[in-house]
RNA sequence: GGAAAGGUGGCAGAGUGGUUGAAUGUACCUGACUCGAAAUCAGGCGUACGUGAAUAACGUAUCGAGGGUUCGAAUCCCUCCCUUUCCGCCA
């Protein structure tokens, strides 16, 4: 959520800004709904004022003993009048709110303009790619004869699910594990353990509600409410089938980093505990809507899938100092793997909704011969913030918006898809890389069952 | 899932229809006293939004959330959410 403040002083700018990104800001309706607002809620105040005044006439005079009809004729129609105008103003604050809440981001000044990917930055590069000896293959025909089932995904399940059997299940779990390890016991940040089912608020808080609902799985649980014995006669006498219900609506959750942000929703945190760093192995749940034919084959595009969470919650002088050490906290697990990889900053066309900066780390796959994303990484200001009305308490004690970060830290399905790969051999087999063998119990390659 | 109790300012804790944004305590800030500190005394001390140049002033909202009754609601009514305790069930 961008500060209204902004859009009050500078609406051109906002929209000027906004356009970089591809997003078309309708500053004429706004104006036109800001002029209404400002208008209804005048009215309102004022008229509440009058009934407050009047009201405390009421109770002083009463307490006196003094007759009250007279004052009371001076308040008459005013509850009227007042519940329309309060009406008036809830909804035209509703259509705000509505429209605010749609609008993404505003990017940062570092960020190159540009409409799509292609005009995204390679900022480093990191790692030769191998070259092979013999004709490489994709990780799905690599993984398959070591236990990588999508079949069985399928059947479970459908398109978009993987099942995983013996030294790939382990190694999927070897590589969550390494990574957790290494952002808690290197990189300093505190081990947490989320829940997966979230509710309408939390997603909102991160900016994946409203806008972005068909991306979510729902989870809608219908639970009947206990008729008391008068309603139960009165469904049996009008042969009524249909209960009364209570509907818990939960979402799945996309990433963790909607649980970890979420953690300072509605709080204010004092000074010293920033910066607050938080890390997650969960599973990641997408509908991955629109985006149908897209990597099809493999796990690379999943509806469910692991990741390693980073997320920071900081003082506003400090996210983009935070952003660079979180890319390192990223990069280092690459490194330690060591998987080639590139650092790109998105451009403003490319990036997510709630980010102001965003760098990609991608991860050399040689069948596909290019860089895949692997981990994203961003700063959303106080964006996500605003939304949680999530504040710390400043150098005077005054509650302020913090910032949030987040970034993966890895995926880690796309982890396994780079080690299968990058690590797979001749004879089909896949070397472990060093710091996972540990995880693996000093196993050193993965042989074809 | 059943039963009961409860959700009030940073914390504790009064308040069951009327000059209540809310007693009191505590924490915190300022001043006085002190060489300094403690103690004591005096004053101040929430948040959001609006009007506004303003971190001035004024107004509005806010006592878990939403709705209702009323001239007026922290207080009465309804719905929901959450917490605690006991029972049941369950991994």
């Amino acid at each position: 959520m961008l500060d209204i403040q902004d859009l009050r002083k500078d609406l051109a700018a906002v929209a000027e800004l906004l356009k970089k990104r591809g997003f078309t800001f309708d500053t004429t309706k706004y104006t036109e709904l800001e002029a209404r607002r400002k208008n209804i809620q005048t009215e309102t105040e004022t008229l509440q004022a009058k009934r407050n005044a009047i009201s405390k006439q009421i109770g002083m005079a009463k307490s006196k003993g003094e007759d009250v009809a007279p004052i009371m004729t001076e308040v008459v129609g005013l509850g009227e009048q007042l519940k329309k105008s309060e009406l008036a103003l809830m909804f035209v604050q509703t259509e705000m709110q509505k429209m605010i809440l749609g609008i993404p981001n505003l990017p940062h000044e570092s960020v190159q303009a540009g409409k799509d990917e292609t005009k995204n930055v390679e900022v480093r590069r990191w790692g030769a790619p191998r070259t092979f000896d013999f004709a490489v293959k994709d990780h799905a025909d690599v993984g398959a004869p070591l236990g990588l089932d999508f079949d069985t995904g399928a059947k479970l399940s459908g398109a978009r699910f993987t099942f995983m059997r013996g030294g790939i299940a382990k190694l999927h779990r070897a590589i969550a594990q390494f990574m957790l390890d290494t952002q808690t016991e290197q990189h300093g940040y505190e081990e947490c353990y989320t829940p997966y089912l979230v509710n309408y608020e939390t997603l909102l808080g991160t900016g994946q509600l409203p806008k972005f609902e068909e991306d979510l799985f729902k989870i809608k649980t219908d639970i009947p409410d206990d008729p008391t014995a008068g309603e139960v006669a009165e469904v049996a006498a009008t042969g009524a089938t249909s209960l009364q219900y209570r509907t818990k609506q939960f979402y799945l959750i996309p990433t963790s980093e909607v649980t970890l942000t979420n953690t300072v929703r509605d709080e204010i945190v004092p000074l010293d505990t920033l910066p607050i760093k938080l890390t997650a192995h969960t599973p990641c749940f997408r509908s991955e809507a629109g985006s149908y034919g897209k990597d099809t084959k493999g796990m690379i595009r999943q509806h469910q899938f692991d990741k390693v969470e980073m997320v920071q919650i900081v003082h506003p002088d400090k996210s983009y100092e935070a952003l660079e050490e979180m890319v390192g906290h990223a990069e280092n697990i690459l490194k330690a793997l060591e998987l080639p990889y590139r650092v790109v900053s998105l451009c403003t066309g490319d990036m997510g909704f709630s980010a102001a900066k965003t760098y990609d780390l991608e991860v050399w796959l040689p069948a596909q011969n290019t860089y895949r994303e692997i981990s994203s990484v961003s700063n959303c200001e106080a964006f996500q913030a605003r939304r949680m009305q999530a504040r710390f308490r400043n150098e005077n004690g005054k509650p302020e918006l913090v910032h949030t970060l987040n970034g993966s830290g890895l995926a880690v399905g796309r982890t396994l898809v780079a080690v299968l790969e990058n690590y797979q051999n001749a004879d089909g087999s896949v070397t472990i890389p060093k710091v996972l063998q540990p995880y693996m119990g000093g196993q050193e390659k993965l042989t074809i069952r």
